[in-house]
DNA sequence: TCTGGGGTCCTGTCGCAA
DNA sequence: TCTGTTGCGACAGGACCC
């Protein structure tokens, strides 16, 4: 199966035996770190954080130098700079990493169809069916490793099993720039030794919960009688977690998944307590979910806020709609209402929309009625191409989602006001 | 030491209707 | 007509993922 290298991760051999796989589940290594170190290389070797240096920012992504000091995705940018206070801070260029994303994808592509693209970074592709073309999983994991290397310069670990759950679990043991086969005969054994927190689908609170029952590896939880466990964790979570024990996991590689939600939400750099403000920021908001909503050609039946309080207590309300809508002007009025019914004892930290029930748009005349009424609340004083949106002026096609890309560009200075 | 943003899924509760 | 049960949808909250 695979062996320790002396750096905490276990790699497959070459030649390794790989019967019974043939899903692959691909990891960029530290993406976002990597694409930075590849646009400057004078960065390589040198411990990276990249997240935006003010206030109240998090981690996104750190290079396996901070990572030895502690950083952490997640972990807030202040803290990073504690535990390594010598490291680079890097503000986010989230489109270069999705042009990188689009790269690395279309090589999988270039493989097989069957690629399940599971976030900017890593994706599952079963390979069932390309071993004639390609040869066999093991093989085709070297493959793309390889090309991924010299197409991007980018490194990446490639997990190859019978099933999702053990091919993201090798592709995570095999981390960073490794690959590690788990023949299908070898599942069990591969599986029994491992924390249950390794599991895809367990986090800190049921890994707590579990090993508070002294469930502490999956090959405990494979012994642990269901009924026990949906003590433990519900009767949906004991079935799943004891059918991936037994690494039963029928989940197939799929190619397209529909949205069932569309949200945008934003963290204020100070707490505020301006009930004006608050509803401006979510006709904002509600504003940038509906171009979306248009993008996607997709119409809401159900709008939520959520709103994060001073104390980081984190409320959510949500309502259904009269009427299935694209509109930013319906949900921000949406949105506005559930506000008004929230008791707002404390400042605001956060506040959230979020557009639920989603459904192909239909082209009534209503939807268009409502396009044409966002647009107008919009166009401010500009022409009727262009409207001021945000901090900058946007074309109407942009606006409505027909256009390829948002061209929001910063809006020209304002000729001085006449004083006298 | 202070906690982003964008998602999915599951569970408990409540009210309504059959 | 009243009461109890059951099923279901809506809603709120939380865990988890990257």
């Amino acid at each position: 199966m695979g062996r320790a290298d002396g750096t905490g991760r276990l790699v497959s051999a070459e030649g390794a035996d790989d019967a019974g796989t043939g899903i692959l589940h691909v990891d960029m290594d530290a993406f976002y770190a990597a694409v930075e170190v590849l646009d400057d290389p004078t960065l390589k070797g040198k411990p990276l954080i990249i997240g935006a240096p003010d206030g109240r920012s998090v981690v996104s992504s750190a290079s396996y130098e901070a990572r030895r000091y502690g950083v952490r995705s997640a972990m807030p940018v202040s803290q990073a700079i504690r535990l390594c206070p010598h490291a680079l801070i890097v503000p986010p260029h989230s489109d270069r990493y999705r042009t990188v994303s689009r790269q690395v994808m279309e090589i999988f592509r270039s493989i097989t169809p069957l690629v399940e693209q599971l976030s900017i970074d890593e994706a599952f592709l079963d390979v069932r069916g390309s071993r004639r073309l390609w040869g066999s999983p093991a093989e085709i994991a070297r493959l793309i490793r390889r090309r991924v290397a010299a197409e991007t310069g980018i490194t990446c670990s490639v997990g190859v099993a019978a099933t999702k759950h053990v091919a993201k679990m090798a592709s995570t043991i095999s981390k960073p720039d490794g690959l590690l086969v788990v023949p299908g005969a070898q599942t069990l054994d591969f599986l029994a030794a491992r924390p249950v927190r390794a599991m895809w689908g367990v986090g800190p609170k049921a890994a707590e919960v579990l090993e508070g029952r002294g469930i502490r590896t999956i090959g405990d939880l494979r012994e642990t009688p269901e009924h026990v466990l949906a003590r433990a964790v519900g009767p949906a979570g004991a079935a799943r977690l004891s059918a991936l024990s037994r690494g039963e996991d029928a989940r197939e590689v799929e190619t397209s998944r529909a949205e069932k939600s569309i949200s945008h939400e934003e963290t204020f750099h100070t707490d505020v307590d301006d009930l004006d403000v608050l509803r401006a920021e979510l006709l904002r908001l509600g504003d940038r979910v509906a171009v979306r909503l248009r993008r996607g050609g997709l119409e809401a039946g159900g709008v939520a806020i959520k709103v994060r309080f001073a104390d980081f207590a984190t409320i959510t309300r949500s309502q259904a709609l009269s009427e299935p809508t694209a509109s930013g002007q319906r949900i921000g009025e949406g949105a506005r209402e559930l506000l008004a019914a929230v008791d707002l004892r404390q400042p605001v930290r956060l506040i959230g929309v979020r557009a639920e029930r989603l459904r192909p748009a239909g082209s009534s005349a209503l939807a268009l009625w409502d396009e044409d009424e966002d647009w107008k609340r919009l166009e401010g004083t500009l022409d009727d191409a262009t409207a001021r949106f945000g901090d900058g002026v946007v074309t109407r096609a942009a606006f409505l989602g027909r256009a390829e890309r948002f061209p929001q560009v910063p809006a020209a200075p304002r000729p001085p006001e006449d004083s006298d």
